[in-house]
DNA sequence: AGATTCGGCAGGAAATTTTCCTGTTCGCGC
DNA sequence: GCGCGAACAGGAAAATTTCCTGCCGAATCT
């Protein structure tokens, strides 16, 4: 379960996620195999779970969600069950939740348009999850969504 | 250049950032449009830099990389000029780099394949950016690359 | 008002890509 | 030696993308 791949789909997995429209062609000229092979590894691939989906990366600020922030949050009584991650999917300003080793439960990644929508998100986080919010915002994003390269 | 959508782009939009592989068919048929005229939007939201790129999800955990950690990093010497994006881009274990307006200047994303390689990371973003560092490890992650949606 | 131009869309043919099937090779156990 | 299974190569058919042409409506000019 942890470790699931030779060379080449290693070098699959690699060259696809660089860019998720590269053909099967292409792939199979990075690879050095046939179409039909490197077709067969790609749905091995996606049926074992090491490809979990294709992303179009769309710039934030052009789609009207020019701020970001980090969210970390803590919730308010440690004693209740804790399923904030639940209790939040529905906010769909949040693209990311982690649990974390830190001071605080979660960190969530957000984007709005506004300070003012940030303003009322973090209300609906509070009020949704029952959590005490700590935010940083993110000043500028450098880079973003690099793939990650098989070890 | 902020706002550059109707709202049939910002259909097409939500379409393909959840599955960068459906066809400009599928596309046609969610937005009611010709496959020909979803075509020409698609080519002029890439060309406008709305859409940046297209991307695989794989299982961080499934090619080697169960480990990851946010590292916040602070210049040791803050008369220095800054440029520690590009002093860290070539290390690869690196996913997303912003910089924030809290303490510290930046916070990365990073993904190893354990503890001993989180350690040896954070030695190289040491001293290839001349920083102090503060990181902070993920547990577990509940979500993550939600698309975003259109305002 | 009529004519003209321009942008966006629909439809269709050609080229590319994906899908699926078949045959071959290699490694392994009997 | 022989059969068996997994993985790959190659090819035909289906699906998709690409590109071209014509149409329609809005805006502009005369």
């Amino acid at each position: 379960m942890p470790v699931l791949d030779d060379a080449i789909d290693a070098a699959i997995v690699r060259e696809v996620s660089k860019d998720a429209r590269a053909t099967l062609a292409d792939l199979s000229a990075a690879v050095g195999l046939s179409v039909s092979a490197v077709q067969a590894r790609l749905r091995r691939l996606e049926s074992r779970g090491v490809i979990t989906g294709y992303r179009t990366l769309v710039d934030a600020e052009a789609v009207g969600k020019p701020l970001a922030a980090f969210v970390e949050i803590t919730p308010l009584d440690p004693a209740q069950p804790d399923n904030a991650p639940e209790l939040l999917e529905h906010l769909t300003e949040i693209e990311a939740c982690h649990s974390i080793a830190g001071d605080a439960s979660y960190i969530l990644l957000v984007r709005v348009a506004s300070p003012r929508h940030l303003e009322s998100l973090i209300r609906d986080i509070r009020a949704a999850a029952s959590v005490n919010t700590r935010t940083t915002v993110v000043l500028q994003t450098f880079y973003e969504n690099r793939p990650i390269l098989p070890a």
